[in-house]
RNA sequence: GGUCCCGUAGCUCAACCGGAUAGAGCAACUGCCUUCUAAGCAGUAGGUUGUAGGUUCGAGUCCUACCGGGAUCGCCA
C-alpha cells in the first residue's frame, strides 16, 4: 500500500490520461496559489482524477473541489466554480461540469481521442508501456515448486500469475529479474533420493515395495530407469548411494519442470538453490548480519495458545526477533539437530536478493503459505534495514473439473493432475489466459472441457475472436480496397458515440498496466482484454443496425479508412495486452481451438 | 484457541488510493442472421455488499466485535 503512495508522485511517461490531467490540474492549482486566488498553503496531495463510475458524467473526474474545500475555506461548489474556467481552458477539454457534492466533470474532445489511435496505429507497443517503474530493480520469485515431482495444476497458477506479473511489470517499466527458488535441501530430498534409489532397483529386475514415508508417484520410475541407463548395476551393493541419487533425481526432476514451464512460455533469469545457500556460505553470512544486529538470541518459545501439541515440550533454540518487525512470535533458526529450518534459509535468501540490488521483492506462493507471510516480511526488513518493499501475493487452489464433475485428485496414491496433462489438453494459450479469470486470492475452477468450448462463455475464445475477427475484417478490407494504410485515414470519421466508446475503451490501457503493477494483480489485464473484446464485438453488431457503422463500406472508402484505423488500434490494444500476459494473439480461428493454440508462446 | 484469506444478484465473479445511482457474465424472459465470422449483439428482470457498531463531507473498500467458509499453527518445505 505504501507503495502505491509512493509512486504516486512520480510523473510517469505514458499515455495514461488520468496522470496526465492530475499533473495539469495541480500545477494549475499552484497557479492560482502564486496569483493569490487562492491560500497559498494548499496541500494538494489529495487531488485525484479519477474515471467516473458512470460514463455518463463525463471522462475524467477530479475531487479537487472537495478535497481542498476545508483547506481553503470556501465551499465545495464555489472552489468547483474557481477551477472551472481553468480546467476548461486545459488542451483536449471538450467541456467541464460540476455535480453532486463537488465533483468535477470533464468531457474530453474527439481530437485528443483520435491523437491516442495514432499513437497506438504506430503498433510498436509504445502504447501502455509506461515508465512508472523508473527501471527499478524488482526481484519476482514464483512456482518454486519442490523438485520432488512434476508440475500440478496448482503450480501452474502460481507460475502464471508470477510470469504475467512480472511481464506486467516490466511493461510498467520496472527491471525484472525472474526467480526460481528451487527447494533443494531439506529432509525431503532425502525421501526422494531413497525413492529414487528404489526406483533404481526396481529398473534392474529387483521387486520392490515402497515403505512408507517414501514417495509413491509412478513419475519416479523414469527417473530410476534413467539413473540405470545412465549408471549401469554399479549402485547396486552400496552403502552411500544416497549423495548421488538425490543429486541425480533433483535434477531429472528440474529438467522436466524447466520443460513444462518453458512450454507455457516461463522462463527465468535465475534458479537459485537452496542446498548451495547453504554450502556456499550464504545462510552463515544472512545469520551473521542478524547477529550483529542483535536480532538473534537464544530462547525458549511460548507454546501455541489454545490448543497444545501432545508433544510439546519447552526447549531452547536459536530465535529470530521477527516480532521487531511486526510477526507475533519469534521464529526458530535451527532445528533441534543443529541444521538450519526453512526460514533460516529464507533469510539467506532475502540477504542475497537484497546484496543483488533488490529492494523491492515479491514471492509468489500459494495460500497455504498464508501463515508464513509476516514472518517473511519481518525477515526482509530487518535484511534491507526498513528500505526494502516485500510482497506475497497468495494464489489460491484450483479445483479442476471435466464438464462440471470434479476430477479426484489424491498425492497419496499419487495421483494427481499435472500441468503437462492439462497442456496437453488444451494448450498453453487457454491455461495461461483462464488461469487470469479469477483474482489470484480466490479459488479458482478450471474445466477442461468449457476450456475449449468455442463461444462466448469461455472467455479465452471470446477475445481471440475479436482478434481474428479484427484480422479477418483487415482482409476483407485489402480485397475491397487494394491496399491501404490506416496512418494516413481520416480520423474525424470516427466522430460518433459508437467509434468513439471504442476508442475510449482502448485509451484505458495505459492505465490499466500502472494500477494492475502497482496492485501486482496481473488478473486485471485478462478482464481489460474482455472488455476490448466486448466493445469490439457490440461495435461490429450495430452495423447490422445502422450500415454507416459497418466497418467497410464499399461506396465510403474515407470512412471505411477511418474505421479500419480503429479495427487496427483494437487488434493491436489486445495483442499487446495478450502479449502481456504471454499469450499469442491467433489471427484465425477456424479449427480446433487446442490445435491452433498448440504453436502459440 | 492464535494468525491469515474470503463472504457482493439464484449461480460464477468485478468494482481503479475511500467517491456520485454497487457493475458484468451465466441461468430466466424478449428481440436481432439475403450483410464484414450469429462462435456474436441488444434489451427486461434480479441487491439492506454476512451481522452490529465506529472513523468522515462520503464506506463494498479503513477500524472494532461477532457469524459463516477455507488455510495454517516449534525440530515440513
Amino acid at each position: 500500500m505504501s507503495v502505491t503512495f509512493a509512486y504516486a508522485w512520480f510523473k510517469t511517461n505514458s499515455m495514461n490520461i488520468y496522470n496526465e490531467f492530475e499533473v495539469k490540474i495541480k500545477s494549475l492549482i499552484s497557479g492560482l496559489m502564486r496569483d493569490k486566488t487562492l491560500p497559498d498553503t494548499l496541500d494538494t496531495t489529495k487531488v485525484a482524477v479519477e474515471a467516473p463510475r458512470d460514463s455518463a458524467h463525463g471522462d475524467l473526474a477530479t475531487n479537487a473541489a472537495m478535497v481542498l474545500c476545508k483547506q481553503s475555506g470556501m465551499n465545495p461548489r464555489a472552489l468547483a466554480e474557481t477551477l472551472k474556467p481553468e480546467i476548461e481552458s486545459i488542451t483536449g477539454v471538450e467541456a467541464v461540469d460540476i455535480a453532486g457534492p463537488g465533483f468535477i466533470n470533464i468531457r474530453l474532445n474527439s481530437n485528443y481521442y483520435f491523437q491516442i489511435l495514432q499513437t497506438i496505429l504506430k503498433g510498436d507497443n509504445i502504447f501502455g508501456s509506461s515508465s512508472l517503474g523508473q527501471q527499478k530493480p524488482v526481484n519476482v520469485e514464483y512456482v518454486s515448486a519442490n523438485p520432488t515431482g512434476p508440475l500440478t495444476v496448482g503450480h501452474a497458477r502460481g507460475a502464471i500469475v508470477g510470469d504475467s506479473l512480472a511481464r506486467l511489470l516490466a511493461k510498467a517499466g520496472f527491471a525484472v529479474r525472474k526467480e526460481y527458488y528451487i527447494n533443494d535441501a531439506g529432509n525431503q530430498v532425502n525421501v526422494l533420493g531413497e525413492s529414487a534409489y528404489l526406483r533404481y532397483r526396481e529398473a534392474l529386475g529387483e521387486k520392490i515395495t515402497i515403505p512408507e514415508g517414501c514417495y509413491p508417484g509412478e513419475y519416479l520410475k523414469e527417473v530410476g530407469e534413467a539413473a540405470k541407463q545412465q549408471e549401469g548395476d554399479q549402485w547396486l551393493d552400496k552403502s552411500d548411494y544416497l549423495p548421488f541419487f538425490r543429486e541425480f533425481a533433483v535434477n531429472y526432476l528440474m529438467d522436466e519442470i524447466k520443460s513444462d514451464l518453458h512450454h507455457i512460455g516461463i522462463d527465468f533469469d535465475l534458479f537459485y538453490s537452496e542446498k548451495s545457500a547453504v554450502s556456499n556460505g550464504s545462510v552463515d553470512r544472512a545469520l551473521d548480519y542478524l547477529e550483529e544486529k542483535g536480532l538473534l538470541y537464544q530462547g525458549v518459545l511460548e507454546p501455541p495458545k489454545g490448543k497444545k501439541p501432545d508433544d510439546w515440550e519447552p526447549r531452547e533454540q536459536t530465535l529470530f526477533r521477527s516480532t521487531d518487525f511486526g510477526d507475533d512470535v519469534d521464529r526458530p533458526i535451527k532445528k533441534s539437530d543443529g541444521t538450519y529450518t526453512y526460514f533460516a534459509n529464507d533469510i539467506a535468501h532475502f540477504y542475497d536478493v537484497y546484496q543483488d540490488g533488490y529492494k523491492d521483492l515479491i514471492v509468489v506462493v500459494g495460500a497455504d503459505h498464508g501463515g508464513y507471510v509476516r514472518r517473511a516480511t519481518s525477515a526482509f526488513q530487518a535484511m534491507t534495514d526498513g528500505e526494502g518493499n516485500f510482497s506475497m501475493p497468495l494464489c489460491a487452489i484450483v479445483t479442476v473439473l471435466n464438464n462440471g464433475k470434479p476430477v479426484r485428485m489424491s498425492k497419496r496414491a499419487g495421483t494427481f493432475i499435472t500441468l503437462r496433462d492439462v497442456l496437453d489438453a488444451v494448450g498453453p494459450g487457454v491455461m495461461r489466459f483462464i488461469m487470469l479469470t479469477r483474482q489470484s486470492n480466490q479459488t479458482l475452477e478450471f474445466d477442461y472441457a468449457k476450456a475449449l468450448d468455442q463461444s462466448k462463455d469461455n472467455p479465452y475464445f471470446y477475445v481471440q475472436y475479436a482478434h481474428a475477427r479484427a484480422c479477418s475484417v483487415l482482409k476483407h478490407a485489402k480485397e475491397m480496397f487494394g491496399d491501404f494504410d490506416v496512418n494516413s485515414a481520416d480520423l474525424t470519421k470516427l466522430d460518433r458515440s459508437e467509434t468513439i466508446g471504442v476508442l475510449k475503451t482502448l485509451s484505458q490501457w495505459p492505465r490499466i498496466v500502472e494500477q494492475a503493477a502497482l496492485a501486482r494483480e496481473p488478473h486485471r489485464v485478462a478482464f481489460y482484454l474482455q472488455d476490448v473484446a466486448s466493445a469490439f464485438h457490440s461495435w461490429w453488431n450495430m452495423g447490422r443496425k445502422d450500415a454507416t457503422l459497418r466497418f467497410l463500406i464499399e461506396d465510403d472508402k474515407e470512412t471505411s479508412m477511418a474505421h479500419l484505423a480503429l479495427v487496427t488500434g483494437v487488434k493491436n490494444v489486445i495483442a499487446d495486452a495478450l502479449d502481456v500476459i504471454g499469450v499469442e494473439p491467433l489471427n484465425e480461428l477456424r479449427g480446433d481451438l487446442k490445435d491452433e493454440v498448440g504453436e502459440a508462446v
